[in-house]
RNA sequence: GGAGAGGUUCCCGAGUGGCUAAAGGGAGCAGACUGUAAAUCUGCCGUCGACGACUUCGAUGGUUCGAAUCCAUCCCUCUCCA
């Protein structure tokens, strides 16, 4: 089976530009490429669906490269948004760069060759502004580009010229992966659908060669929102951002009907077990949930971190387990004394965000400390309460968080 | 450059001198129900040493006993014209 029915059949692909490119893949080592803007300093679990499908490739020997659109990030990307991002400083775009390429690193197997780490920065920022209009801005038409879908809408609220180019940008990281590399493919998500035809457009203007695109679905939930948006924003692959034991919760909770697409498109799970799984009904569906949230978690933080997170949710949630990668705060006596009240140690352990939030919470009784449900709102604690140097709070019937007291 | 419309609390969107911390919806949080699901119902949803005080309706000044609401200037967005 090639990697284009894989693909297929675990419901990656949206789009291609040939029907061709199945053929292609299964008779050639291509080279291709996808593209990140490093627009915030993680990785999220949007990149992390484009990941497992370069891991797909590379495992059916195809050379991937990851771009890193620390050029790119310079315009900013008008697709799929309703406004203007916020312009970002050089600074943070190089910082996020540094931290998207560390994380990458982790996905993909980049031994000797066998991947390709790349920057737009590196020829984008030099380029010469008639020059490139020479070159590539003569051969776009700005009547074309109007029709394409990313800029319609954006049409009806405004779009900068800044923007306008990012089309061109990305069209050019095409021609010069594929001038440099031999790149013939480019994937995407299915919004960067119109950019990719740009730049293959391109190269078979510019080199008289074919080149190829291909998009794949967004990782949408059954009420169709983005997945991995939660309360304080993106489900983020660092773990200083979201701990694993969070990321493993998240997937833990996923909606029934999202339980297949995410066990096809984020795990290696071979498609009969995710059958298996998914099928599953009522109640036992949970187990396929469970192994949803152990597999992502296990290739986002690795193995000892995904049985860490699934023992605390063993122990919290069912009977057994070591309750070890629950999120924690350390204190020290002095600040524990400073803020013993429950509604000060909420604040403290960034579980609420005003003390008002606090006080509401424990008045609709959403609060226990070591399963003690909290009563009044003034309620104090002491350095009783710590059992072996832990108090557990449980905020709601989800949220766990210890506090630790540091010697 | 000219004409018009508009910028309201996380988002959408009412409000056009006191009754407005500001309708309604969405999102979010909590409670009930449950399977750590969905749906539903209920409560909360600016901050605080809290029956009161403080800050908020693009920005800055002004009128007034009193302004999100009136006036001036400025900034920004959209539509039409050039």
């Amino acid at each position: 089976m090639n990697v284009y029915d894989v693909l297929k059949e675990r419901g990656f692909i949206k789009q291609t530009t040939h029907e061709g490119l199945a053929e292609m893949l299964e008779k050639e080592k291509v080279t291709f490429y996808i593209g990140f803007d490093p627009t915030a300093d993680s990785l999220h679990v949007g990149h992390f669906v484009q990941l497992m499908a370069m891991a797909h490739m590379q495992r059916a020997g195809h050379t991937p490269i990851a771009l890193v659109g620390g050029g790119t990030a310079m315009v900013g990307d008008p697709s799929g948004k309703t406004d203007m991002r916020k312009m970002m400083t050089r600074e943070t775009i190089e910082h996020n760069s540094e931290k998207f390429k560390k994380q990458m690193s982790r996905f993909l197997d980049f031994e000797g060759g066998r991947a390709i780490m790349a920057d737009n920065s590196d020829w984008l920022l030099d380029l010469n502004y008639v020059s490139f209009l020479r070159e590539i801005g003569a051969v776009f038409s700005v009547n074309r580009m109007l029709t394409a879908d990313c800029f319609k809408r954006r049409l009806e609220k405004g779009l900068t010229f800044l923007e306008f180019n990012y089309m061109l940008m990305q069209a050019y990281d095409f021609l010069v992966l594929n001038r440099k590399y031999g790149c013939a493919l480019q994937l995407g998500g299915d919004d960067q659908w119109s950019n990719i035809l740009a730049g293959a457009d391109l190269i078979r203007r510019k080199e008289q060669k074919p080149a190829y695109g291909m998009t794949f679905t967004l990782l949408l939930k059954s009420d169709g929102k983005k997945m991995g948006k939660t309360e304080s924003g993106a489900l983020w692959l660092d773990a200083q951002k979201t701990s694993p034991y969070d990321f493993y919760q998240y997937w833990r909770n996923v909606a029934d009907a999202d339980v297949r697409n995410c066990l096809s498109l984020l795990t290696f799970l071979p498609m009969e077990e995710v059958e298996r799984l998914s099928s599953l009904q009522d109640s036992a569906i949970n187990e396929a949930k469970k192994v949803l949230a152990f597999e992502v978690t296990r290739q986002v933080h690795g193995e000892a971190e995904a049985k860490a997170a699934r023992d605390a949710a063993e122990a919290l949630f069912g009977q057994g387990g070591r309750d070890e990668g629950v999120p924690a705060t350390k204190v020290t006596k002095e600040e524990f004394e400073k803020n013993a009240t429950v509604i000060d140690l909420l604040i403290f352990c960034g579980l609420t965000a005003s003390r008002g939030e606090g006080r509401r919470l424990i008045a609709g009784g959403g609060v226990s400390i070591n399963g003690r449900k909290v009563s009044g709102e003034f309620e104090t604690l002491t350095l009783e309460d710590f059992e072996d140097g832990e108090i557990m709070i449980k905020k709601g019937k989800k949220v766990f968080h210890k506090v630790k007291i540091e010697p």
